[in-house]
DNA sequence: TCCGAGATTGGCT
DNA sequence: GCCAATCTCGGAT
């Protein structure tokens, strides 16, 4: 069962919450791949100045106008691409950026897009470092900017969002976000969750 | 094995 | 010039 529209529609924070522990599906075909999302960070419209709509939209970020549900693609460093699905209604803006998943299916034909090899010399550490991170599991999953900007993550037959049971909020642990230390007075807000004691978040 | 520093990379803030 | 990241390598543990 997908998420609807009405989940993503609802307040950015709730959503970047309640997404812990869905699972983002992206359907090939030939390969499905599937991956429990484990961390996220949301980025509000309330003078987030982390957020990179904060003082309005730009080619790069004009999706962030359309319903909850769509996908916002950016480069970042130069050589990666991080994942984020648009929330709220139409014309407010917000978004929640996917840090990290665990691997629950296609995991072996992950592994080749990570490490352009078989799977066969896998180690613990190879399998952790799949999906760990916002760009690890886009290359993971082979998610690219050109193909999924402003797609509908809500009625799109590729890629979709399964429901799952909530985490118990005793699970969530909710703290500062990653690399945002330019942000001024935004960098401390508590807009990163993840699920407690799962081996595939980020950091600490 | 673990951790920190340095290199990488190109579009936009 | 800056950046919502990752990889590799060296030295420390």
């Amino acid at each position: 069962m997908r998420l609807e529209r009405e989940f993503f529609e609802r307040n950015t924070i709730l959503v970047a919450r309640d997404l812990l522990g869905k699972n983002l599906v992206l359907d090939r075909g030939d390969v499905v791949y599937k991956g429990k999302i484990v961390e996220t960070e949301a980025y509000i419209n309330n003078n987030d100045k982390a957020a990179h709509f904060h003082k309005g939209l730009t080619e790069r970020t004009k999706v962030v106008n359309d319903p909850g549900g769509h996908i916002y693609i950016y480069n970042i460093y130069g050589m990666y691409q991080l994942f984020n699905i648009v929330s709220e209604k139409s014309t407010v803006h917000g978004a929640v950026l996917i840090r990290a998943v665990q691997p629950i299916e296609g995991i072996e034909q992950m592994f080749f897009n990570r490490y352009k090899r078989d799977y066969d010399n896998k180690d613990k550490k190879s399998i952790l470092n799949l999906t760990n991170g916002p760009a690890k599991f886009v290359m993971a999953f082979g998610i690219s900017k050109e193909e999924f900007y402003g797609v509908d993550i809500t009625k799109d037959n590729r890629i979709s969002v399964e429901y799952q049971e909530e985490i118990q909020s005793k699970d969530i642990i909710k703290t500062k976000r990653i690399n945002v230390d330019y942000a001024e007075h935004s960098k401390d807000y508590l807009l990163r969750y993840y699920i407690k004691d799962n081996p595939y978040i980020s950091r600490k």
